[in-house]
DNA sequence: TTGTATGCGTTATCAT
DNA sequence: ATGATAACGCATACAA
């Protein structure tokens, strides 16, 4: 059985009030007893008792706030589910869950979403912009003890306390070789990519190329254009790569325009069976892969990013220390017809 | 803020013991007083608090034994942490949790472990072999108040709470799908089985069977041998199925034995480049796909499997009820190279 | 049948 | 600085 506080308070011959001073640093207690106590917790090998806590801190009622951008991306609709179902969890031990979701990607509409969520939040998520002046926002709020985490995105120079999401570069390379399995080896090959000015994006192709170098000499890189994460321009960017470049046999939907960039393929090369691989599962995506367009795509776990974004926020603020790793990767999954 | 037992007593003006009783079913309640409690509690919206029921439930320390054949298997050593990392979590909610494991499969030795463990066990965990003496001895137990689950493998006609474990016709399903991709959707197909006695290994065959006579007209399956699980018979398994037929190209790996498959194939075929699926994640596996022999093999979240039987078993103690549903489905995992 | 009291482990408050 | 005590939600032994 379980070392208890009281156990310990007995041990010691100190009370319980003391024997909890010590263990939370608060301080007021004598050197002498302070050593004591932490001597026979040791000894007993003291762990905290979660179900003790919760029931303790259900007087605070922490608020955990969730801000998502953006709005009309199915994407996060599993990321939200996700969020939900951790809420679900964690109503028992009054933790308040706060989502407030916006349209498109504004940095000063995401900072002053930031600015008014944070005053009352223990703890907030979100999809950070990758801008200085969220960054910035992040660090203001830090400072006024409020814990931040990225989900999905992370963003550099900042103290946000830990990244929940997948690893772009692995998920790049997992597609390169798919892409290597499907073809033997042998292909030409077209990237299309939402903007080679989001980091994710750029990690993906980073990691594409990185497996394609090493491993599949007979790949050749004809054109890299992008999708802007749109159906309509990922439509057209698809149609001038294929025209200019006729030879492209094989495809790598790197983000978001994936509907766009298939249709393209299905309305400028009928009948000719390229190989495609594309990230994430769209609504579009089964029937793309029942067509036999898409042949594989990776996802990252929408699900388990937002559910465990917000454990992770939770845990932290029961256990009054920050998470032990800076980031919690998600992995990417690789999804055929038959496990779609 | 969640509805309690107490404000239910309060709003309902009978004392907090009544609404318990209601609320549990342990009857001496007047009619009157049931109706009364329910509609507020339904009212309400009460829903019991996990960190109370879990605080008070220390005094009774659960104990669920795990139960595992078989020894020497490197899959199970996942399967484990997984058990372990549950216990850790559930430690604090003085849940004990017991592990044995066994050397084979011998149903005797697995029925008097059984017995042995259900002596003291609120549930009891284990990967039954698939003999009617063990579903008699699972009825048995689950007659004396152990609730029984079953992880990995299934058995039929009994009394077990919920499976847990992967589906292994989709397992299969999945391992047609990607040799299908990897194939171009031509090949003559050898397959290997652990046994064809084995209901997993079987169902693995099935999957296979389904899509590769639904989607790919161009499989041919020439040939099926068995590997016993083990990699000297399946080192001979293979030499002999290539012998007599050496048009093979693609090879299905559906069980154990994968080693030992793969350098028969490296042996009696250098340089030739064959197709091979295989399943799980053994520690030659990454070996044998640098080397280029398997291509992909497909997991079934060994560590999954461990951890949510023990939590599965854990809440149903807790809150009494069985598992909502009777199975608990792990998905099967795409690995290639670069995710392994 | 119904109500009351106590305890699980932790934390916060109030005395001393 | 230290100790005693109540409270969190639930279960249960006991009293009425």
């Amino acid at each position: 059985m379980m070392a208890t506080i009281k156990q310990i308070s007995e041990l010691s011959g100190v009370s319980r009030g003391t024997v909890d001073r010590v263990l939370n640093g608060r301080g007021h207690v004598s050197p002498e007893k302070e050593r004591l106590v932490r001597s026979i917790a040791e000894q007993v090998g003291y762990t905290p008792n979660r179900a003790g806590k919760a029931l303790a801190a259900r007087k605070k009622s922490y608020s955990i706030c969730v801000l998502l951008a953006s709005e009309g991306n199915p994407f996060f609709s599993e990321v939200i589910r996700g969020v939900r179902e951790a809420e679900r969890e964690l109503h028992d031990y009054g933790v308040k869950v706060v989502l407030r979701t916006l349209k498109g990607y504004d940095v000063s509409a995401q900072v002053s979403a930031m600015e008014e969520l944070g005053k009352d939040a223990s703890a907030l998520i979100l999809n950070p912009i990758n801008d200085p002046a969220v960054a910035e926002k992040i660090n203001a709020l830090s400072d006024r003890g409020v814990q931040v985490y990225t989900v999905n995105t992370d963003i550099g120079d900042c103290r946000r306390l830990c990244y929940v999401g997948s690893d772009y570069f692995e998920g790049g390379r997992i597609a390169c070789g798919m892409l290597g399995l499907l073809t033997g080896g042998v292909a030409n090959v077209g990237i299309l990519t939402g903007s080679v000015h989001i980091l994710g994006h750029k990690q993906r192709i980073d990691g594409f190329l990185d497996v394609m170098y090493s491993k599949y000499p007979r790949f050749r890189f004809l054109s890299i254009m992008e999708t802007e994460d749109d159906d309509m321009i990922g439509f057209e960017s698809t149609r001038k790569m294929l025209t200019d470049f006729p030879e492209i046999d094989t495809i790598f939907l790197a983000a978001a325009g994936v509907y766009g960039a298939c249709r393209a393929v299905q309305s400028f090369l009928p009948g000719r069976k390229l190989h495609i691989v594309s990230f994430d599962h769209i609504p579009q995506t089964g029937e793309l892969m029942q067509a036999g367009l898409i042949h594989a795509t990776i996802c990252q776990q929408p699900f388990a990013q937002g559910y465990e974004a917000v454990k992770l926020a939770f845990n932290s603020l029961m256990s009054g220390a920050p998470p032990q790793e800076q980031q919690y990767i998600v992995k990417n999954e690789i999804r055929i017809l038959e496990n779609l």
